[in-house]
DNA sequence: GAGTGGATTTCGCAT
DNA sequence: ATGCGAAGTCCACTC
């Protein structure tokens, strides 16, 4: 069980003492309180004061939190990250409560000036639990590899995320007539970037090789002006669910090319 | 100052009734306690059981953090989502608290079930505080629109974020000898994928017009091997820095361009 | 250490 | 509503 300290309304010395301790020990630790924020670094911004909710977690990692929206208004990423953490006068006689991140690669910092707190929670979170998330453009990429012919009947992968000149060609193989084919795989909807990124693997390697390519964008769907742009290059698309490909790999029966994922 | 109630260890029952108020008013919650969460929708995830903290803004944005990280490890965006509490029991007995967040567009849902609460926070934060963000991309923009002698002398930008086929080019002008310009922008270290961007906006627009074309990349500075792209392309680039422009733009010595932006 | 591309990207703006 | 590209993107992986 969670061991869970909460102090309401503390004082700031009192808040500052806790918050010292628990940060240096690691601690993740949850802020409400009315603050205003600075950041400097590869941008800066200013947030000025209002109600926040402030996270610090064991590794370092700071969120500022407004009372919406899915993001953190102002942040840092943990791992690197040192913490200052100090109480100031500022002009009208009243005391400040400072929690500064910085880290140094990129060089840059944010810095929480409390003016208030009304909750402050120091908390051991132990979470061993395991993450999987199925459905990724990698997932779909594996069930192409796997079961080659939801792509298309007689399509032989040869490699994946091979090198040409302008990046990586999601997979590469031989339809059934023996000729090249060029698989851009993406996991949504797919626009005239995902098309003209095709366009470019294929030119570079026509550049290369004299035979034939082809090229097929594969995609749970077009986006709409999108199947003209494939006309006009000459490419293929092939309609696929993430979903299914994520169901493909849940039931192993190809089993011989699983060492090779 | 902002109202805040808190419930150390509640019993599921309680929090089920404190948790089903406090979202039908649109208040903030916080949790911290042990729980599993499932995600459906665009893709799937499965998170096993742990410690964690869960949030729900005034907006209906969710989101559940594990112990380290930057990123939420699921979530939901706010705006339409809509909250289904409950409470069941399960196999061994016990009881479990279910929050399921679902939207439509796209069609997902997050379910988080906690084994146990260790603290349940329900909060009305008011925050009005403004939030400014400078040296962004947009700001590079404006600082170049407003001193154009910053790119080079005697450049006169003609337009901005103008459509040609590929998307945007970011400024669009006429350099010291009369010939166009195209100006790519990047408020980072610009990479192969800047330059290939440029040169696609360069090429369509060489389709339609027949007049000598520069190209020239703006950024803090280039990757390693993208000089040589450049070179082979023919294209220009100038070091900018995002502050200088930021700076640029906070002391207001061209007043004509403003109202222009 | 830098480069490269994906993401349940989210977000905002323009069409 | 849809499309499109930026982001203090972050993150994982490769060279």
């Amino acid at each position: 069980m969670a061991k869970i300290e909460t102090l309401t309304r503390p004082q700031l010395e009192t808040a500052y003492e806790k918050l010292k301790e628990a940060i240096e020990k690691r601690k993740t630790v949850l802020l409400i309180g009315t603050c205003h924020v600075d950041y400097r670094g590869r941008a800066s911004s200013k947030l000025e004061s209002g109600e926040r909710i402030a996270i610090v977690k064991e590794d370092g990692a700071l969120l500022v939190h407004r009372p919406k929206g899915y993001e953190p208004v102002n942040w840092m990423p943990g791992g690197n990250t040192k913490f200052h953490i100090g109480i100031e006068k500022i002009e009208n006689g009243n005391k400040i409560l400072i929690l500064k991140a910085v880290r140094s690669k990129p060089t840059e910092s944010v810095a929480v000036y409390f003016e208030t707190i009304e909750l402050l929670v120091v908390s051991e979170l132990v979470d061993s639990g395991k993450f999987s998330l199925y459905a990724s453009e990698h997932d779909m990429q594996k069930a192409i590899l796997m079961e080659p012919s939801i792509l298309e009947e007689g399509f032989k992968p040869i490699s994946f995320e091979k090198k040409v000149e302008p990046g990586f060609v999601d997979v590469y193989g031989i339809d059934s007539e023996g000729r090249l084919v060029v698989v851009e795989i993406k996991r949504r909807t797919a626009g005239r970037e995902a098309v003209l990124q095709l366009a470019k693997y294929i030119d570079s390697i026509k550049q290369k090789v004299s035979r034939e390519i082809r090229g097929i964008l594969v995609a749970p769907r077009l986006a709409k002006g999108t199947q003209r742009l494939l006309d006009t290059l000459g490419l293929d698309f092939k309609a696929l669910d993430p979903k299914k490909c994520a169901e493909i790999l849940s039931k192993p029966k190809v089993r011989g090319l699983e060492e090779f994922l």
